[in-house]
DNA sequence: CCTTTTGGGTTGTATATACAACTATAATTA
DNA sequence: TAATTATAGTTGTATATACAACCCAAAAGG
């Protein structure tokens, strides 16, 4: 009924994404979102959560919990004190730095998996127009 | 950093996606995915939870959360009795018919603005291709 | 300087949705 | 037909995420 519908077919595929990337993140008992945060702050040790929220396009009172639970996992860790007092910096621990390979070994694996469910140029076209939807939308 | 990937740019996508709809929805005090159901409720006067989850591409559980929350605002009605006692009828309320032509309409509007968001074919090559996706993993 | 405004982060609260365990009924099989 | 299995729906619980109201520090304007 809603086969033409923008709104209910990314739905539906943001849905079966995200369960075959929860599924996939579960070996590091991470949520795929807490997983790419992650990534994030490995690539980027001392990133702000202002930084953070622009790179994962989510609000800055999302990014406070997710912090929150990496924290709590013993992941990354809260510095302050680096010049702008309201600024809070985020750094991985030890722990989180041991998983950075094979954090981005699991990245590759899953587009690997979707280059053989799509086919490499209709991934990347498909994630082109993604892409280019969201900004478009985005005002 | 996520630039080509599909599940970072799906689900941006969709929070967009999903904004301007909670928009556009707020007239009938409805968010989306609930005015959604309501049309095939009117579409399909009577039909079972089971199917809604088929339509909707929802979890059974997710039907009877959102079917509760349109009893309650006086939408639907649930009725048994109709040959096998375990399933249950959704009906749309009279005062639901008195929305069905105003909903169709905010569909057809919503279509419009992405047409006029994203141009006419690049919007149907970008569902085709979302639907497609959706097919393909969802196994 | 002192006051106002802006910006980073947190907290309270709300919604969408999923999954697993459960209940009640129907269908199958022995 | 009695026992097993499958199916429709409900409920408990959990996660992702948003928004609005707030707090504190910094910047800007008088």
């Amino acid at each position: 009924m809603f086969d033409r519908c923008l709104y209910f077919n990314v739905n539906a595929l943001a849905r079966v994404v995200n369960k075959h990337w929860s599924k996939a993140f579960d070996q590091f008992d991470l949520s795929p979102a807490h997983g790419y945060m992650l990534r994030v702050v490995l690539s980027q040790p001392g990133i702000t959560q202002k930084a953070l929220a622009g790179e994962l396009r989510l609000e800055k009172s999302t990014i406070t919990r997710f912090v929150d639970s990496l924290q709590i996992k013993g992941l990354v860790r809260r510095k302050s004190g680096g010049g702008d007092a309201r600024e809070i910096n985020i750094h991985p621990t030890a722990k989180a730095i041991k998983l950075h390979a094979s954090l981005e070994n699991l990245g590759d694996q899953l587009y690997k998996d979707m280059v053989s469910a799509f086919g490499k140029s209709e991934l990347s076209s498909l994630v082109a127009q993604l892409q280019a939807g969201a900004d478009n939308l985005d005002r």
